[in-house]
DNA sequence: CCGCTTTATTGACGCAAATCATTGTTTGTC
DNA sequence: GACAAACAATGATTTGCGTCAATAAAGCGG
């Protein structure tokens, strides 16, 4: 984000941008990092002109110079499968970072769209390294964060490894419902960005299936939905069907 | 590794365990580390007595201290399904490092269990990150490692969600033999000391399947099998079959 | 060396999900 | 406001792979 002086307490648009205030910042970047320290780490942050819905945060190919964190908005992240075919790998919501699977390449290995008007917070690599060298604290978060993101992919292998489909539909409905409810939205009712296409990529199957499983989810009573609006009405329910064992098909 | 004394240059023992004398080391974390400094990453790590197959290296739910290199030998790590059935996420090679995804939580996420005699490098994780915060060089190599983890991760991802089960395996087989031309062994003909189980559990696939596929490779020319011991016959077509596109079925 | 357990291979069968095909709906553009 | 293009829903059909079952081979402990 822009610099924030503290000699202009006025100027909005700088406040707004500053991590210090930024509402995200227990989830983000900046978490366990004290109030002198945020200021540093702000200094090196740009703030960038909002992306419209479709437009690339970073493609493919690209040379490798930042990290990127979502301000507001969402993204989805992708690889090319070497037939041409896309295959998404995530979707980001508000506080999460995009591009770290770069940082050992200096090439960015998949690409990161807008689903929706966005706007992000380009952490410039090289000096983002540096200052984690003098702050221990932002060299620890920085490190809790890429271990996170390997532990929610084994997770994800997990679900396309072992898990039928309606049990992988439900874990991401949830994963989508506990992200919001972090942000503090309702987790029972919330708008999808993407769409029907990229959810079934997402969890490696085919786009007429998610559909058939929203109208079975329906059907059942678990949720409503209208186009891209989900209202969950067994939260419960779908929390277990997520996580089910399949032991018992005798009942 | 035990720590090297400079005044005992005929201490075997000792001088073998030093990472500057190992030959992994520009695999494992000392690479793009200076001669000194590597003297200072030895100093905290600690040689463990050599693991028998079966053992664990660490188990799922254990208080995290340490993240692991292994030295020679190999590794499964592998998470329990809500149900209580494991889930393989990897294999670890001589040079890789395990327990990247503890570090988040503060709690060991998965097991990690010796697939035959092995010996591995503890290396204490408060350490290693204060040593992070002096040596720049270190902290970027640790960065890397973590970074390639997650690329490895979506590479995993792509491989479960769009793969058929034969290119999954071949990827698989592709992989292995890739690692192990890295580390000065032959890159068509191994040992795969995990069971035929692990790889399909890992791959996604019913060890049913896993078999069938290699009597299938078998017949088809690209490899010969005898137990556990691998040879590769076709390299450039297991490898087109390990990326393949699926294209033109007609012919 | 012999039974016992674990691991691997092979065949028959069924099902979950992919593919193909059609229609309806929404969104964006001129 | 009309048209095209993208997206979504639903039915019909096919198929790859999982499940079940049986046998064989290998590893292991006494």
């Amino acid at each position: 984000m822009a610099n924030l002086q503290p000699g202009k307490p006025l100027d909005m648009a700088a406040i707004k941008v500053a991590c210090a205030n930024c509402n995200l910042h227990n989830l983000c970047l900046p978490l366990g990092i004290d109030t002198r320290d945020i200021e540093r780490l702000d200094d090196i942050i740009n703030r960038k002109r909002p992306l419209a819905r479709g437009e690339y945060l970073f493609q493919a190919g690209a040379p490798f110079h930042a990290i990127y964190a979502i301000r507001s908005g969402s993204v989805k992240s992708f690889t090319a499968t070497e037939d041409g075919q896309e295959q998404v790998t995530g979707f980001h919501l508000p506080g999460e970072l995009v591009g770290l699977d770069a940082i050992s390449s200096d090439t960015h290995n998949c690409s990161a769209r807008a689903l929706e008007t966005t706007s992000v917070c380009e952490i410039p690599y090289p000096q983002l390294e540096e200052l984690s060298a003098l702050m221990p604290s932002l060299q620890r978060q920085l490190l809790r964060v890429m271990s996170r993101e390997i532990l929610q992919d084994e997770h994800m292998m997990m679900l396309l490894g072992r898990k039928a489909a309606d049990e992988r539909l439900a874990a991401m409905l949830m994963s989508m419902s506990n992200r919001f409810k972090q942000r503090g939205f309702s987790p029972r009712e919330f708008h999808l960005s993407m769409s029907r296409n990229d959810i079934g990529n997402y969890l490696g199957l085919a786009v007429e299936t998610v559909s058939r499983l929203f109208t079975r989810f329906q059907e059942d009573g678990l949720l409503e939905t209208e186009r891209k609006h989900v209202r969950i009405l067994d939260l419960a329910r779908l929390s277990v069907l997520a996580g089910a064992n399949r032991i018992s098909p005798d009942e």
